[in-house]
DNA sequence: CACACTACTATCAAAATTGTAGATAGTCAA
DNA sequence: TTGACTATCTACAATTTTGATAGTAGTGTG
């Protein structure tokens, strides 16, 4: 006597959409070795083959991740810098979230296992940071004209653009481990301590100086 | 008709430098897939069952690279910062040091792996950057106090202490990729610009201000 | 209702990868 | 020289993983 099983059928769209979850997800928790077709399957709760139908090979599902990590990364970015909220949130709110972005959602460990297995250049870049700094630029310099100061470069923004990505990648991906041999026991509390003590840091660069 | 082929037999010490010399060549030139052992042994010039008679396992390989790596990187740091030449260098030539150590040699990138993989949290941690503020910290409050100035606190040492490590590291990992979404062209020259820029802020931080 | 479309499944094939077993050959010490 | 030791090899086994094939079952449209 057969069984006759029940298969719940998505659309292509939602179907991709719940198997990149799946998938990073997987890659986020448990590393390199994270992503394996059949693991992913059983999280969706579907079979193999059916990842390999929406997305021709296991590379295919790489490349997919790929692309959509750095949309989500891009959206998000410009949210935080950029929406509604942003308009008299200080640096201090807006790093935060910077930082949160990119540690608890897990997308600097993704976007740091994507460069290691080449994933990353096989990838359309859009130039986020340029973008970025063109956002926040006109802003700051407007700061130092009013003043009647010598008005920044835009070098000197796109540096401190740069730093901020920078620290906040590496402290999303090596940020427990430096906590780590740095001989921290509080985690938690010190990991906001710094970056607090950062974003202070930063926005003694990027503010004009006191008259 | 036979051919006497001739091994070479090393030292078993010597076995496992160049087996680890090869592994980690391949991690950090071809990431997360790149450590498998045929590959490793065929450039090598051995067989595979060698690399797993000096390991044990696979698993056994990557703990012991990633011990290695870490006692590499703490000794490489240390003579940066306390070597001979390190008496009267600055902050810049220091910190192009500590950024070549991470990029050039690719430890950034193998410890990014290793962290990702989970290896690095099954070896001892000996607190290396503990160890290197409290190199550090006492020559910068003898220099605060000797201007009479109010001694910073030893959190502000780590602080400046941590927010290099994650920048070097984070710079030697995400480094080109954020030099690309920052829409720069001249890779070299502007990453040399951004370690100078950084090194300045970083001595702004830590040099006694003006009197 | 009938039919086209396609998301999905079971099963198989092929390749790669780690690990095992037993034989072989350098090396050193007695 | 002889013998013990062990670094290294060849050959094989077991498992895992990606991918191919062909058929099944929802879903929407004429």
């Amino acid at each position: 006597m057969e069984e006759k099983i029940k298969r719940t059928r998505r659309t292509a769209e939602e179907a991709r959409r719940v198997i990149l979850d799946a998938a990073e997800r997987r890659l986020a928790d448990l590393g390199p070795e994270g992503i394996r077709l059949q693991d992913i399957a059983s999280d969706v709760g579907i079979s193999h083959p059916t990842i390999l139908h929406h997305f021709e090979s296991r590379e295919g599902l790489v490349l997919a991740l790929t692309e959509r990590t750095r949309e989500q990364l891009r959206q998000d970015l410009f949210a935080a810098f950029s929406g509604p909220s942003a308009r008299d949130a200080d640096i201090h709110q807006i790093m935060a979230r910077v930082f949160e972005i990119l540690s608890k959602r897990g997308h600097a460990r993704l976007t740091g296992w994507m460069i290691l297995s080449g994933a990353i250049s096989q990838t359309p870049d859009r130039g986020m940071l340029r973008d970025l700094t063109d956002l926040i630029h006109p802003k700051r310099a407007e700061e130092f004209r009013l003043r009647g100061l010598p008005v920044p470069s835009r070098e000197d923004t796109l540096f401190v653009v740069m730093l901020g990505a920078v620290t906040a990648f590496g402290d999303g991906l090596f940020g427990p481990v430096v906590r780590q041999a740095a001989g921290i026991t509080d985690e938690v509390k010190t990991m906001e301590q710094f970056r607090d003590w950062f974003a202070e840091l930063l926005r003694s660069r990027m503010i004009p100086p006191a008259q």
